[in-house]
DNA sequence: GATGAATGAGGCTTCATTCAT
DNA sequence: AATGAATGAAGCCTCATTCAT
């Protein structure tokens, strides 16, 4: 009896709604909002299915929040600075685009965005708080961004919000395709080549002095 | 008894399969797998909730024909003759993209990608008969024009299989926006303008002879 | 192998409501509303768990069902006749106290009522339907009879609202100390010589001619 | 540590038991006993759920803890001696019946009797508890009452045990109205008035004199 | 083929009770 | 003595699936 045999109890009430958080991420994240049983997230959370009550009062209640939770950093807007302090749009562009491909590339980063995929028809809600705390910060960034290079006439006379799209979407597709499908490009790591190939397609796209004439 | 009593709805019994997945797939697409009761798709379909299982034997087994019956047509490869049938990469291109343009502004063409979305993670199967019948055959064809491009000089010396992204991703984000978070742009509805928009950047962001220097 | 195997399911859906509730009203009795388990219920009404949510969509509503059920046939009003048709106010209390007492005194007559007795504080609703269905009928008929005693003189001047909870009370009492202390009297048995003991204390009580000068 | 950190509410230990038979009596009767929470009678008397557990092993045993110390002040026989003061049994009924009438009208004084006759059923021992401390102690001297007044002819030949149902019911029907279908008479207030009407016709009804003949 | 009553496993949630602090 | 986090059994309810008709 080398060892105080296992506490059957801890005490880090301060700790725990986060922990339980952790779990149900993982735990929806496998296996969607339907199909997650309260049991597993207490049991992945070191917790009695009871326990989780006592944070949470629903399983509905602990989605959202989970939710919440993980969009608080992105409220902050850290990419909103970025942008705005590169006086050329195309350094901008760059700058966003290379923020971003860090920022996903981080162990975790997917998970919630990818609930909000799955669950967004389901669960109106969770898309709404997503889409306030998330796509109505950064995309206005985006689309300023645009919008300024073409008035300075340093891109193309292109539709600010559509542009948007093409700048983005890339991004989003390499992730798509990787988490969905498990299809990576040849070379194969992350996101960095990605972004800097599309750099070079895009910049040059936007550049006012040639392409197709 | 002279007459044979008026059949309500009997249409030949063959067309019953196919009445049963027009049901599952609007039942899946609006809650999703975990949550479309058998009993919900049986009354869409017309049908009691036993004879679903006269022609499917289970829920799962519904689902995976449901894909395979969507991604049939797909095999087919329209998409691919559109590609290998211009002799300028960039029109290629732009065949192709207004192709899906075209095809993705259909009615109810979303909804099985949109099923593989949400159901990729919890039914990996789904996802793989997905991959093999449309990604693999797509983007190949994708692929091979921007090799071809490259390597006849029309296009600057990107990578091809990173372009794919810059080429589809924005149509692909376009969709996203609009049916996860209800954003369109401000003009407006469909794919088409997103589709020019994004053309006149990545041609010219292709063009060799342009761009930044 | 004398025998078919006992079949597994009945098919008797006409009767099958009015069993769930023959075998609600059994395990309510017993335990109350919220000691009792559906599962109990349904194994009496030979049922599985899930089957009586064919006939009820929950507890309450099985457990309302069963008072309205109860209170439909005292809708009809049965007593309200028998005051009416007796001339003399007297014989009206007469009749109607035996009336109450051959009621009561069928099988099975107190077990709704002791369940609004019980539950009404939890489950207001029952004690409404109860009170519509039951008090709201039978109250006045009584208030009537002895109203009309004391204006035609046959009565004395008493208050007839509080003088029906004399001419009631004594039964409803009698029944109480029966059900719920088991008290019964010496000689014993049904509410026949309490209402005759009742009555003949009752008339010459309210008889005008005699009693406390 | 010159002086004791000031007491927030510590009241003589002696008195937690009760404070919480307190409690719990106002959450049983609201709620039924399946119905309470051990939690909500812990907040109300200002305690943890835990800390319950210090003066009653389980809510069975702090139930019955209850019923008991409600019956005890009833054992002294308040009502006991009123009845044999008076040398007259009309006169000896009509202290009874107000006595009664004045005891029932202190607030909370039904709470018990309340809790017995919902509980009675599922919790036979509170029943037995009751009857042996209240009723065997009421019944015999109302009985005794009556069996004088007719021994010595000061009332008609009635059957003593039946005439406590006469007596006491109108009583018992009027706070049953009251309290479990808010029904109270025209005029409306307390248990006075009723008392008054209810005496008239009963002692009229058991003067030898008049009456019925 | 078709029906829909019936089953029963399984999930969410509640709450009496325990126990480390 | 007191706390309140934690447990875990149990109950309500849902729903995929079966099967007598």
């Amino acid at each position: 009896m080398t060892e105080a045999p296992a506490p059957k109890f801890r005490r880090r009430a301060e700790a725990r709604p986060d922990e339980v958080l952790d779990a149900a991420l993982a735990v929806f994240t496998e296996k969607g909002f339907a199909g997650a049983r309260m049991e597993d997230i207490a049991a992945r959370a070191g917790l009695s299915k009871g326990a989780v009550y006592l944070y949470f009062p629903s399983k509905q209640a602990l989605f959202q929040a989970l939710i919440r939770r993980a969009v608080q950093p992105l409220t902050e807007g850290a990419l909103t600075g970025i942008a705005e302090h590169a006086e050329d749009p195309a350094e901008a562009l760059a700058a966003l685009l290379r923020a971003v491909a860090a920022a996903l590339g981080r162990p975790g980063a997917l998970a919630v965005p990818k609930l909000i995929l799955r669950e967004a028809p389901a669960v109106p809600e969770v898309a709404a708080i997503y889409r306030q705390a998330v796509m109505d910060r950064v995309m206005p960034v985006v689309i300023g961004v645009v919008r300024r290079g073409v008035a300075e006439g340093r891109f193309r006379p292109v539709d600010p919000e559509l542009t948007l799209r093409t700048i983005m979407g890339p991004v989003i597709l390499h992730v798509l395709l990787d988490e969905v499908f498990g299809i990576r490009p040849g070379a194969g790591q992350g996101l960095g080549p990605l972004v800097e190939n599309h750099l070079s397609i895009l910049l040059a796209g936007l550049d006012p002095g040639g392409g197709t004439p």
